[in-house]
DNA sequence: ATGCACCCTGTAGCAACTACAGGGTCAAGA
DNA sequence: TCTTGACCCTGTAGTTGCTACAGGGTGCAT
């Protein structure tokens, strides 16, 4: 298949296609005689294994990391384990973080009364760290 | 004060110091005979409130906005709470996604039982989205 | 006079794409 | 046959928000 074919296929941007090609996480296809990338199903399945991975925030190294696993199927799978285990404690991470600075956003939303930026109660709370409840 | 001093009174890094000059978030400030850039309390207080907006993930642009809004003080306080409140809702978006996202990698990572990478369950589920439980 | 901490400018790098510019290819329709 | 339009190619530069040099100048203490 072509590189627009492909695009729909995996829902990936043609561009992001070329940009994983370039930085050697898909192999280089063959070339048609005008030149075209040419697909199979195995650049398929690659590039769904990268998509899915992208989607669930695993940056592209250790998308490679996982790549190099699967590519060795003899290999011990306890790296892919502990790749994920590793991402899995930074997303719940972010999300602690996040909440906090939800928390902290409510409140500073929740102090605006109208009226004129003199007396803005967001924009004093944005200047002073004071009004805080929690470090950040 | 010299560049220095304003880093550790607001706990910025001097080349972002510089960088914010650059893209005119901060005003330029006095030299020294030397060149060297002289600040106040002003400039204290405007970084202060940069770093704090930035802590609590607006954007740059959203900060030039809010910036500009405090800097006239007659003009009506609506804006800023309008780019708060968005603002926390795209927090309230992420920390949704993120949530989803730790629930799919939670199972996941707890499919490993160990052995080779031919039969990873993590690996298999990276490379097939219909293991998993939901969209994203 | 010599070391050292500090300051300066300008440029390049990071992640993970995205967006052109400027060209080539190919099949269908007039 | 010619042309139109959809598709493809390469190469480079832009995005966000910094961070990290390289290569130099300044100021103060010893």
């Amino acid at each position: 298949m072509k590189i627009g074919e492909l695009s729909r296929a995996t829902g990936t941007n043609i561009e992001t296609i070329r940009y994983y090609e370039r930085i050697g996480l898909l192999p280089k296809p063959h070339r048609t005689v005008a030149n075209y990338r040419s697909y199979g199903d195995p650049h398929r399945a690659r590039l769904t294994f990268v998509r899915h991975s992208r989607d669930l925030g695993f940056t592209i190294e250790e998308i490679r990391s996982l790549l190099d696993l699967s590519d060795d199927p003899g290999r011990d799978c306890s790296e892919a384990d502990r790749i994920a285990s590793r991402h899995l404690a930074q997303v719940e991470d972010k999300i602690a973080q996040l909440t906090l600075l939800r928390d902290e956003l409510t409140r500073i939303v929740g102090r605006c009364r109208g009226g004129v930026a003199a007396e803005c109660r967001v924009i004093e709370a944005l200047g002073d760290h004071r009004h805080c409840a929690s470090a950040h």
